[in-house]
DNA sequence: GGGTTAAGATAGTAAGTAATTACTATCTTC
DNA sequence: GAAGATAGTAATTACTTACTATCTTAACCC
């Protein structure tokens, strides 16, 4: 088995450039990784990208497709088989924030593509990819209600803002330390209070 | 008087030359901002600019300078003569997402300077200035702790992350709507749910 | 094992990019 | 109002970018 082939089957080849693209950005600025850059990373010369996507922008378009499917799943399997809602939302929280300190990258390359003035098919990829993460938010809120777990009179739409900026503000700590570590051991800590503000007081 | 005078004094043209790129800022990927660009929504060649910053980096340096003494000075004159802890970090809170919604592409600017792998001058100058924010956030919630506001097993640094961080999360959902209205409308309702979190329960 | 084809290398192009330069217009001041 | 200082123009620079045309090679098939 070798370990560099070094001809691939399409496939192949894209699922490599999706993983180097989140790689790079996992080191810098995502609006400048150039395919030459990303071409550089997979051992590959610069104009070989283009055998498998027609432009740049569709490999965007695949890189956040990859980042939907993997989020969502991640944190449908944590939130899954918990009955409770809010401990769903902290199993949901938490592996969000896993997710992310394995891949740096991804919430600058969602962040940055929220930037584009222009709706790109990636944009709308990453404005689908929060609307699910909305519904599943919504979801848990109104079962938290229900339930007596959350307080009767939380504001869902804020507190689903909340939950998403709250993984906001530790990314941009992380960003200001220059380390993921800072962010997983925050994490706990900061959720704990957004528990406190959306929780039933006993 | 004239409306555009051809010459300015060189610090007014610095002037105006930052506030372009404040405006710019506003409504496009603040990366993709080029000289050029700034250069001709100041109706000016793009080669003049270079008569008032030896570079680019230095234009941005000037921009973040400019943001950084607006922002702690707005947010120190909406805290100032407040007595309660709270309610000063209240006022904080809203006039920082007023002066965001006057200046939308401030965040936008800091996000993308932070993501930057290098460590420009512009860099730097937004680390000092959340460093700054963090000191008179830090300074409020020891005051709030000890006229028995805010809960007092309150983990300090968790809160001023999640302060900051919930302004970041309305922002991002401005930019999904395409609208700084909407930030104005939802900050009073998400700040309800911090404070809710941070406070001292009665 | 020769023939076919998908995948990659090589070597470009055209359209930008920040920065520089020689020159010109305008203001200021004695 | 002449002279020097300041500010701006227009054209050009070296370099980078996404993308492409053409040639070459490795993998698969019967």
């Amino acid at each position: 088995m070798q370990a560099h082939p070094k001809h691939l089957p399409a496939d192949e080849r894209r699922a490599v450039t999706v993983e180097s693209v989140v790689a790079l950005a996992g080191s810098q600025n995502p609006s400048e990784i150039t395919t030459a850059a990303i071409a550089k990373h997979m051992n590959v010369t610069q104009g070989a990208l283009f055998r498998h996507f027609p432009t740049k922008e569709a490999i965007w378009q695949a890189v956040m497709e990859w980042v939907a499917a993997r989020l969502l799943d991640r944190i449908d399997r944590a939130a899954k088989g918990i009955e409770s809602p809010l401990a769903a939302m902290e199993a949901m929280f938490m592996s969000h924030i896993e997710f992310v300190a394995e891949h740096p990258g991804v919430p600058r390359m969602m962040f940055g593509e929220l930037q584009r003035a222009e709706s790109t098919p990636a944009k709308r990829m990453v404005q689908t990819l929060i609307q699910r993460y909305g519904e599943r938010l919504h979801l848990l809120i109104g079962k938290g209600k229900a339930s007596g777990e959350l307080s009767p009179s939380l504001d869902d739409e804020a507190a689903a803002t909340l939950f998403i900026g709250t993984i906001q503000g530790l990314v941009m700590q992380a960003l200001l330390a220059g380390d993921v570590g800072h962010m997983s051991r925050e994490a706990p800590r900061v959720f704990a209070i957004y528990r406190r503000g959306i929780g039933n007081a006993q």
